[in-house]
DNA sequence: TATGAATGAGCCTTCATTCAT
DNA sequence: CATGAATGAAGGCTCATTCAT
């Protein structure tokens, strides 16, 4: 319909954001996080690095995108399930099978953004603009368990706070075997254990 | 007795190494990880440039040292747990309590730190020499763990993976907290919800 | 022809090269070897000093450029000596022409150059790559030599031997005259007491 | 006699200087002259840094000693030459067989120390306090040419020119066989090439 | 819009020299 | 005199960002 050449180069300059993007994903895979280089991100995108500039403010606002890129696609999933119409109990191992399955897919980048300190701070993303990323999924998380508590099948517990020791303990098991740990890659056993682990603390005593 | 010159010269350089340490860390908190220049760090601890060199070989060398530091009181203490006579559920509960007690004196420094991934490689300190920071925490839970399972109290289970679930998720939640999430900083109850959440899952159910 | 923009790029490159070599030898003969400082020759040469990077790796890759461009000329006349229709007796005599023509016109410079020991190990210069600026020289006239021997004119003798004795008295000679000794420039003048020096031990006394 | 507090001094003053020069000796071999430090110098004596300067005014100053340590022998030798009784062509015959005998004594150091540019220009040695090292050999050599010509051995020439053609090609060659072009050392092979080089150069032809 | 050469502030490290003990 | 820890100016190199074409 109305301004075509306005959608155009929208869908131009998205499709330049995403290129940018997957050369700083390979460089970031090839050097890590301190050998993401300007220079380096513009040669692996085959463009000028003047070009660069054109389409992200500066390096911060490039590393938040390919942030943003790379944790989009678990919130969605995770807001997925959320909202689906499955019980408390199944959204949570829903949501750990979901996070070994993306770990699992991108294993080395992962590793190497979630573990930094230098997340310029306040990463912006989608409705949850102005919460890290942590707190972006562990506030998920706290829902659906807020859910399990209003519905019995959860014992009332602080959810934020509950969703937050099993988020960061399921990211950092998965940090540690990255790290080379444990090199089995089985997720229906860490599934498995995960609710093993954290299962019977949430679950509701005086439930049937 | 003999060689107090040597033994003088010894506590100075101790000293001296222990105030640019103070520095050092006052610059990491003034200006994050990314900001700890030496110029700085001789600024604060009012000495010149090159000064730090005769202490320290290099940037790399001073960082190092303040992560020992850190991280050393924490390790220590958390080996003591380990050896004492408490019972392993004690221990667990010590645990907790010395996590919470550690981070909130220390809190805007560890966070940085422990989030960092930068940890020059393999951070050397007492007799885990060879692990990270992370994993020597990890691996002495473990241990504590695998007592229990001995001992009948816990389940069986895979101890080393259960330490990582419950030390990622303490720490992780420390780190939201020192981040602002929850103001609170009162250390039985966070120590309370540790226990109430993670005990369950570890608790053998066949035990009286 | 063809890639008329690579041709402008590699010209353009020369021509830098050429401006910070030119830089380079006037901040050399300004402040001597010692002081030949990058942000000197940035100074000199106009630019920035990370310019300077992106047409030499580093300090040693342009002073190795310095020398070449030096000594290059010299050896390039020598080697059209070498393989001119000369006699080997008029070569020499052409050797050293050659050698106080070049030395007076850039004495203050060559005289730091050649007297340098930190010659960056192995200059590489045209089909003498791996012998170094000395050696290069010593060579050819070597040749000259062994041509003058085979030819009868010059008695049989260790030809490199030889040459490098000539070769050294003939630059320790500039190097004084450079040096103040001597304020006289008179080519001829210098050629002819070569000659007279370094001829009769030369030539073939059986020869008529 | 008068003032044995004065002279005991004295001779302490020439002792600490006589090790630091050794010690500065053994540092270049070790290093080159590059890595001539003042810190690995006070090592090498087993002094304090501070102690050096106590000694030399500067690093400068304790170069110079050490240059002139080694040259003095040399010089030495070459003026007991141009003293003694032997004939001018003796004394040449005498001076080539010194200059291979000292150099061979001392290869590694003779050959850092002579090549170097950045002898703070003017080295003061005994009497020839303002002349340079080379200067003052080739001036003694002069000598000797001048009392061949006087003599009616040598043929009339400008004697220093010759020195310097002479000496320069010596410690040429020198300087190359230290660097390795040359293996052989045996010293009377030498003379005999230089001999036979230059002596032809210097008859006076019209002597019987 | 794309280019990529140029920029230059920034930062680590060295080492000759000093001076309080 | 001797000490040696402290000094701090000096200098090489990096890399995010700009701007003329």
């Amino acid at each position: 319909m109305a301004k075509p050449k306005a959608r155009r180069k929208a869908a131009w300059e998205e499709m330049m954001k995403q290129s940018i993007y997957e050369a700083a994903v390979s460089v970031i895979k090839a050097h890590g996080l301190e050998g993401l280089r300007m220079d380096r991100v513009a040669q692996a995108a085959e463009v000028a690095t003047g070009t660069l500039y054109i389409y992200f403010k500066d390096k911060e606002d490039l590393l938040n995108y390919v942030i943003e890129n790379l944790v989009e696609p678990l919130l969605h999933s995770l807001i997925e399930i959320r909202d689906s119409r499955l019980t408390p109990l199944d959204k949570l191992e829903a949501y750990f099978r979901l996070s070994f399955q993306v770990w699992y897919g991108q294993e080395d980048l992962i590793t190497i953004i979630v573990t930094t300190p230098t997340l310029p701070s306040a990463v912006k993303i989608g409705g949850y603009s102005d919460l890290e990323v942590h707190r972006s999924i562990s506030g998920i998380i706290a829902e659906i368990i807020e859910e399990g508590v209003r519905s019995g099948v959860f014992r009332s517990c602080p959810s934020l706070r509950a969703a937050y020791l099993i988020h960061g303990g399921v990211s950092t098991l998965i940090k540690a075997k990255a790290g080379g740990y444990d090199p089995s890659r089985d997720i229906e056993l860490d599934v498995a254990d995960c609710l093993a682990l954290f299962l019977p603390g949430l679950l509701n005593p005086g439930a049937e």
